[in-house]
DNA sequence: GATCTCACG
DNA sequence: ACGTACGTGAGATCG
């Protein structure tokens, strides 16, 4: 049996395109020709011929006007133009497909899907041949045949179907994936269908008729509103029917010899992958390194006989990401005539070299500290390109080599020198040069630009200032008791035997309660449990499915608990132990240019997540302890409610802030229509919820499952909050419309965000767009105020030469690890920067804590 | 390496 | 009808 391997190649360009568009940011050569579908395509084919080996290949596209639209001017109508940058790129797919030495085929006035439906035919009806479809189109599902599978690709991966699978899923036959489309329509190519009948709806008439005429035929016995529906938009589905359906007899005039796969020509492979500048894929050929854009330096043993202009840049290469532990195996500095390499060892006499000077870098904080590691300071650190390049785009990476490789300087990205273990130093010395001469020759346009984007107040107020306090906080660290975590781990480790014990003599068998399949079965297979809450690969066990089934069986409540204490052994114990450095303390790196909103992030280990809501698990910060002598903590109150209340100007939320309410206390009463003083709990938490998911961009449905109430119920809150607080919904409103228009927005300190998913045709994606847009300004102005707070208590600590230590921040937190005769002062100054910081239409409130460990300090 | 689950604000 | 709340990091399992 010889099998066909028939690709909708239409398909993968315009799904390789959107993968990587949406971000904004699509891929391109040097010359400015956009590569990011062709590069998916080719990674694609690639894989397609790893995998299936083939001998019969062909990839089918679409061309010129096609005969549906011919027949139906409405067919694919309101779709929105195929964009240029998509466009262009289709010649070359044939192109590369020639050097692949694959056949591709195309025939006006015919789609890819029925080129694929007439070779799918052809195998049917020829006892040698199979076939196999490649796709993410479901449309070609109808063609799967004893002999044809379809693989359907997904997000990650495909499903395979074929007549049984296929059946399984979908409780029809593959043919009547036609019928189906007849049914419920399809709006991204303008399919009417019968309006108001859905996928689901479809199939189960389907199921039970057999077909579309099956349907009709017995229409009689349908009744209600369904009949109606039926009856109305009979026409149409007939129509639709004849659209779905794929033509199977394009006269291609060809056989399957004229497919045959003819495996690559290499040369031709090689010079399309280089105009395209597909590095990583020339790479296969074993080819001559890249050439690199060359740069004369110099080698210096001795600092002190550097010529150096007042304006330097300077580059640390290290070897691992985590600089607390990195070592340093290079330093590059350039100023505006000269280009220098130096060795670690000069960083103990770079300080005073550079003294006076303005210093530009990447990586300001990773800098800072490996200095510091060599017990001295660098002066104050005036611009880093990494923070410039972040705000500007928050989709750039943390390695410089990304921002050089789009300017034709192609340096060595960071994880494939770690790959080749650092090994050609000469090849490592000039990358580290050219890094240093790139920073210094860009840093004009990186700061004009933040200019233009009105970021610069942003970038040298706050950011860069922050850099050198993270420095300072992350260098100082946190002590960790072992002995308190090792004690919890025990205690947590017994709890688990036993509880195990316990679950497997419920469930009658042993098995691993920490896999989610394995519980899966057992609960509801064995147990005979019910949920049809599933997920991608079987039944959904997450603690919110599983509450739902407390009472219904004594296994549910041992699975929670144990769920508890595995996660606290696993991530809070054994781990934070493992993260401790030879000092007793663990030095976290709190990023500065990850998250979209500008909040910080925390890593390695994460310490923005010890846990606090259950009590067994707020045990942990027991271990918490200080190197001084307290734990100060100072957290901001509903800090993102006052930043809604500012910038909606709703006047009744600035009211209730300004009169001191409790906020959720005071919405309850209002959504209730009760007094204040008759609120219960539940009420309470309800309107916290009710808040909560405003600020997020809420739906009906999130909200009910959320509070475990119907969606229905969920919007009704949600309206009458809109209702009590118009000025809210108007932010609502206007936000997401101005994001539309201008494709971002920005937070109160002018951070902007560009938010690519309004763009997107996918209605759920542009959904999500518009939570973003409504949520960003809130989330990252909050951001905004804690970063300056902290820039201004670390001045403040200087200035009044307080020498405890700020050691955490936790998005509207912060920790002062302090020394007891300091206690008053740092609390008076942190709580007077925090509360003043800046003057918004609310007042900012704190609340404060202490305690000899982090668990009492909250 | 993807997926699920769960920790935090 | 769609599919279902913002932002993170990390460990365990499994194909």
């Amino acid at each position: 049996m010889k099998r066909v391997i028939l690709v909708d190649g239409n398909n993968l360009m315009f799904r390789s395109f959107y993968a990587t568009a949406y971000t904004g940011n699509i891929m391109r050569n040097s010359k400015g020709f956009p590569t990011n579908a062709l590069y998916g395509f080719t990674t694609m084919m690639n894989k397609i011929i790893h995998e299936e080996n083939p001998e019969y290949i062909a990839v089918a596209f679409d061309v010129g006007k096609n005969f549906r639209r011919q027949k139906y001017d409405f067919y694919k109508k309101g779709r929105q133009a195929t964009p240029n940058e998509l466009l262009e790129q289709m010649p070359i797919a044939r192109k590369l497909l020639d050097a692949m030495g694959i056949k591709y085929l195309e025939l006006e006035p015919y789609e890819a899907d029925d080129i694929i439906g007439t070779l799918a035919k052809m195998a049917d009806l020829d006892p040698e041949y199979d076939a196999t479809i490649i796709s993410s189109d479901h449309d070609l599902l109808q063609l799967i045949s004893p002999v044809v599978d379809v693989k359907l690709l997904k997000q990650t991966g495909y499903i395979k179907y074929n007549p049984e699978t296929f059946q399984a899923d979908y409780g029809i036959d593959p043919i009547k994936i036609i019928d189906l489309k007849a049914l419920a329509g399809d709006s991204s190519d303008n399919i009417p269908g019968v309006k108001g009948i859905g996928e689901k709806t479809a199939l189960k008439l389907l199921q039970e008729y057999g077909s579309l005429e099956g349907i009709y035929e017995n229409i009689d016995s349908i009744k209600g509103k369904m009949k109606e529906k039926l009856e109305i938009d009979r026409e149409n589905a007939f129509m639709s029917k004849d659209i779905a359906t794929i033509y199977r007899d394009v006269p291609l005039g060809i056989t399957f010899q004229d497919i045959k796969y003819r495996g690559a020509n290499e040369k031709e492979l090689e010079s399309i992958f280089e105009s395209l500048e597909f590095y990583s894929l020339l790479k296969n050929f074993e080819r001559k390194e890249v050439v690199k854009d060359d740069i004369s330096f110099e080698k210096v043993e001795d600092v002190f006989s550097l010529k150096l202009g007042d304006e330097v840049s300077i580059y640390a290469f290290l070897d691992d990401e985590n600089y607390h532990k990195a070592n340093v195996l290079g330093l590059g500095i350039s100023d505006k005539d000269h280009n220098y390499f130096l060795q670690k060892e000069s960083i103990h006499d770079l300080p005073a070299l550079l003294k006076d000077k303005v210093i530009y870098t990447y990586h300001a904080k990773a800098l800072d500290i490996v200095f510091r590691k060599s017990e001295v300071m660098l002066p104050f650190i005036n611009y880093d390109l990494m923070i410039a390049a972040y705000l500007l785009n928050g989709f750039n990476k943390d390695d410089i080599a990304y921002l050089m490789h789009p300017e034709g300087i192609n340096v060595t990205f960071f994880a494939d020198a770690k790959k080749s273990g650092f090994q050609d130093m000469n090849l490592l010395e000039k990358d580290i040069v050219l890094k240093s001469r790139f920073i210094y020759d860009t840093r004009d346009r990186y700061i004009n630009e933040l200019k233009t984007e009105d970021m610069y107040q942003l970038f040298k107020d706050i950011e860069m200032p922050l850099t050198r306090v993270l420095a300072d906080m992350e260098f100082f660290g946190v002590k960790v008791d072992s002995k308190v975590l090792d004690e919890i781990k025990k205690e947590a480790e017994e709890k688990l035997d036993s509880l195990s014990r316990e679950i497997y003599a419920l469930a009658g068998v042993e098995f691993n309660i920490a896999s989610p399949k394995q519980l899966g079965e057992v609960l509801f297979e064995r147990l005979g449990l019910t949920s049809n809450k599933k997920n991608q690969t079987g039944y959904k066990t997450d603690a919110t499915t599983l509450q739902k089934l407390r009472g219904k069986h004594p296994i549910i409540d041992l699975i929670l608990e144990y769920r508890n204490y595995s996660k606290i052994v696993s991530t809070y114990t054994a781990s934070l132990e493992n993260a401790k450095f030879p000092d007793g303390k663990i030095h976290t790196i709190f990023k500065q240019t990850l998250t979209r909103t500008g909040r910080l992030s925390s890593v390695e280990p994460n310490l923005q997540n010890i846990p606090i809501r259950g009590e067994e698990g707020r045990k942990v910060r027991k271990a918490f302890v200080p190197t001084n002598d307290l734990f100060l903590s100072i957290d901001y109150s509903q800090i993102e409610l006052r930043i809604l209340a500012h910038i909606s100007g709703s006047k009744e939320l600035i009211d209730a802030f300004r009169n001191g309410a409790d906020i959720h206390t005071k919405v309850a009463a209002d959504i209730y229509g009760v007094d204040e003083k008759e609120v219960t709990k539940r009420m309470r938490s309800t309107a916290k919820a009710v808040i909560f998911g405003i600020v997020y961009g809420i739906s009906g449905f999130g909200l009910g499952e959320n509070l475990n109430i119907s969606s229905k119920e969920a919007q009704k809150f949600i309206e009458k909050y809109y209702e009590l607080y118009p000025g809210v919904k108007k932010y609502m409103d206007n936000i997401i419309k101005e994001a539309y228009e201008t494709g971002s927005v920005r937070t109160l300190f002018n951070r902007k965000r560009t938010i690519e998913e309004l763009n997107n045709r996918n209605y759920m994606i542009r959904s999500s767009g518009e939570r973003i847009a409504l949520n960003t300004p809130i989330q990252g102005t909050s951001a905004d105020i804690i970063k300056k707070a902290m820039v201004l208590v670390f001045e403040e600590f200087k200035k009044q030469n307080i020498q405890s230590k700020m050691v955490l921040q936790i998005h509207d937190e912060l920790v002062i690890d302090t020394i007891k005769e300091e206690k008053e002062q740092v609390t008076k100054i942190v709580k007077d920067v925090m509360e003043n910081v800046i003057q918004l239409s609310v007042p900012l409130k704190v609340g404060i804590a202490e305690g000899k460990d982090l668990y009492e300090a909250k």
